[in-house]
DNA sequence: CGTTCAACGTATACCGTTCTACATTATCGA
DNA sequence: TCGATAATGTAGAACGGTATACGTTGAACG
């Protein structure tokens, strides 16, 4: 009992004491690693339990694997992150591995120093949710860290893999919709990007409304207009849009939360939803249902990205080399924002 | 330039080759430690960058700090967590350390896990955000790591430093006010809790309603009703009370969240918002102020909330062992979903 | 009955820092 | 000029794991 020291950690020396067997041994069970009989298993693990033994990620990570993910989040307030974190932390529930969250607030310089911060602690693996960075960052990264992206459309990477959803079909399904009610003078509202740059998600949005509303006849009426981020600047592109001589028939945002501050404004200028103007959103995230809003959107099942890119980097941190390209399929859900006129059919109220 | 090994790693050991010194003099260096003169520190910070030379936290865990602090979040999606974050990350700016989020999912069993895991990976400090997990478990996590919980209310808290909102206050404005405008049947939907617990928020709460009810002379109309996390319960809930025969004029919720889904239930079922019944949330997340729900809200900041939390967080790790307990004082945001009649003047809109 | 070889264990170098203990100069007052 | 003291720098032992390179068995085989 009384030892020299007070509060001594329990480290794998101590249970290998304890067991009576030496230091690789334990190791070996902790790594399940080959070359361990049953028997020797047991004995190890039952000194494990006792003594309550955790390892230390620390000096694991010296020599080997950490057993830490990490996840770039360029902004958590967006609801459609949390799904897709839901689906990551479904993926490693009954493994090792622990995902860990960094923010980035959307900016690209502290984009870097994030990954810069996650290398320094020897991440296992890296889930990047629609980075910034350019293009030559990522490939150095990614040579150095098996890392998957998600909302990244680049399908012929070879250093890392990548999940999406179709982000050219989305859009299409909604031109398509609204084209379909009667709408045409549909304008897209993208988001203001530093460069066109296809491997982004809006972009790919935009092309997507592009080819549809081409394709529907109605190339004449194509208009991108592009906000940032912010509520503010999105508001007052809409109330431009909202007031200019000709109005818009249907507006359709790259993302929900746009869409909501669009409708914030239509609403205040005495305007109808849909019957002034159709509104249509994407992500499909929870305050699309809700009653004030019913925000037409598209779902891409943000859970399913991210159980699919935890599975991924698992994979290639085992040792896959070639890289996996999944597209998943987008789904509409039409609700009352987009419908033409009175003849509204609400999509069924959950709950 | 031609070294044995390819794409060696940059260690303090390189720095120290290069920069002419000992290995010793530039962990000196590194922090700020005493006994360095002025020429050494900059030949050493030459070489460093030079080199491009970046710590390894493992490697520093080992022996000392590791410059990361653990943020545990319940739930990533409630928009109030992210002003959180956006504070904590503010007051690190400027400093060496990291914060890392992990996301309990609002289950007291991954909160323990995640905490443990946290552990293992020698975090520096832990902010722990409305933690869910027994008053022991959190006596056995500060003694070990210092920690600053935000939303725990605790004041007689030794071990750990709190940061929250004066709730009781908040959630008597709200009285308050509704009172004031001439409701007198307000209802509190609060949030199940496995236990009545004076450290909850949501406890808080109901005692700041249950206090400024009887003070309105409103004793006999106090009525609390509790509801889980999801939309789903909430709804039902709210359905309940909408439908019964003796409608509350009033709907005071615990969060915004909750009280969009009862904006809803109420929009659903044709009646009108304040007219038939007012919806007041809390928290006054980026939602509240949009036209369509026009949400009268509890403004905590979220933001100062955190930065406080990071602020004394360091200083805590820096050696400060007498507990601070900060209360911030909440502001109530009226807006059009609380007021008596059509008189409605709704705040000034964003923008 | 020797040889081979897979199966199981062990000893120990090593990972990149921190930090204590100590060595070597300057600085300076008496 | 001589210690005493401060200032500066160095050597090297940790920290707690991993994983390589071996040593030892015992069973199977010819």
């Amino acid at each position: 009992m009384a030892t020299k020291k007070k509060t001594e950690r329990v480290t794998i020396r101590t249970v290998a004491e304890d067991a009576g067997v030496s230091v690789a041994a334990v190791s070996k069970v902790l790594r399940s690693a080959y070359g361990v009989s049953d028997a020797l298993r047991a004995k190890v693990q039952a000194s494990m339990a006792k003594l309550g033994y955790r390892p230390l990620a620390a000096a694991r990570g010296m020599r080997g694997q950490t057993y830490t993910l990490g996840v770039l989040l360029s902004d958590i307030s967006n609801p459609f992150f949390s799904d897709i974190m839901a689906g990551i932390n479904a993926a490693l529930e009954r493994t090792e591995y622990q995902p860990l969250i960094g923010v980035s607030q959307s900016a690209s310089s502290i984009e870097l120093e994030l990954i810069d911060a996650m290398q320094d602690r020897q991440m296992d693996g890296l889930i990047l949710v629609a980075p910034r960075m350019k293009a030559a960052d990522l490939d150095t990264v990614a040579t150095r860290i098996p890392s998957v992206l998600i909302g990244h459309h680049l399908p012929g990477a070879t250093l890392f893999d990548t999940v999406n959803d179709n982000d050219v079909l989305g859009a299409n399904l909604v031109v398509k919709h609204l084209a379909g009610v009667g709408h045409r003078n549909i304008v897209f509202l993208s988001l203001q990007m530093p460069a066109l740059d296809d491997v982004l998600i809006t972009t790919q949005r935009e092309i997507g409304y592009t080819t549809a509303m081409a394709e529907c006849g109605l190339a004449r009426y194509t208009q991108i207009v592009r906000a940032d981020q912010t509520a503010r600047e999105a508001r007052t592109l809409a109330r431009h849009l909202l007031q200019s001589r000709q109005r818009p028939e249907a507006i359709f945002c790259w993302t929900d939360f746009i869409a909501l501050e669009v409708l914030s404004v239509a609403t205040e200028l005495g305007l109808s939803v849909p019957g002034d103007v159709a509104i249509v959103g994407y992500d499909n995230t929870r305050y699309c249902d809700m009653a004030q809003n019913s925000l037409t959107s598209v779902d891409q099942s943000g859970q399913l990205l991210g159980l699919q890119a935890a599975r991924l980097l698992i994979e290639r941190i085992k040792g896959r080399e070639k890289a996996e390209h999944l597209v998943l399929t987008p789904r509409l859900v039409a609700r009352s924002s987009s419908l033409k006129v009175a003849t509204s059919v609400p999509g069924p109220a959950a709950a």
